[in-house]
DNA sequence: TTTTTATATGAAAATATTGTCATATATTTG
DNA sequence: CAAATATATGACAATATTTTCATATAAAAA
């Protein structure tokens, strides 16, 4: 008797490691999770990354639930809304250096 | 004065996460945490999943790194090589139901 | 040795992600 | 209001991932 695996079980969880299995967008992650907000940016600078293209990312984890932003005037900033999502990085973290 | 962020930092981390980021190499993962080994019927079996696809996948996380595989005799079996994947398991679970 | 069972392989199609560029919008400042 | 700054947007090209299908290989069984 064989106990069949429902893939359906894992689907939000491939969503949201999909959603930071990216170089920058860890780096985001990670600055997030030690600096409680920061405008885009600031982010930009600190990841050496072009504007657009980081504008892209954030949106887009903010769509994906990861991120929040408001808007502070002329600025607007992102934090994590997904703290939990912090845990995942020492994890993963420790398993690299497994590797 | 910024404190630039290498994103090559990351990049060892954001390649075992995309790795391990889709509902059928979860559950292989989450499997293979709870069975020694299994051989790749039993995995196709055991997650409902067609015979070449379940293969690629295996052969994908084999190639990385996540798992190893021996043959017996008709069979190859297959087994976590990368133990410290699942502890990730739970911590994006925990992170699922923040979510 | 033929057949069956288990697994891998490779090409190709389908789909998704990533990065770039040009431009739009909102806010502040002069 | 015009200019400057901060951010978003959208189309598109480039690239990568996922799936399927047909077939290959290897071991076991008949």
């Amino acid at each position: 008797m064989v106990e069949i695996i429902d893939l359906e079980k894992f689907e939000k969880a491939a969503f949201i490691l999909k959603t930071v299995a990216h170089p920058m967008r860890l780096a985001i992650v990670e600055l997030l999770t030690n600096n409680e907000s920061l405008s885009v940016n600031e982010i930009c600078e600190k990841i050496n990354g072009e504007q657009s293209l980081v504008s892209h990312h954030l949106i887009n984890m903010k769509l994906k639930g990861i991120l929040q932003s408001s808007r502070e005037g002329q600025f607007i900033h992102y934090s994590l809304k997904l703290k939990e999502i912090n845990l995942l990085l020492d994890c993963i973290q420790n398993c690299t250096c497994h590797f």
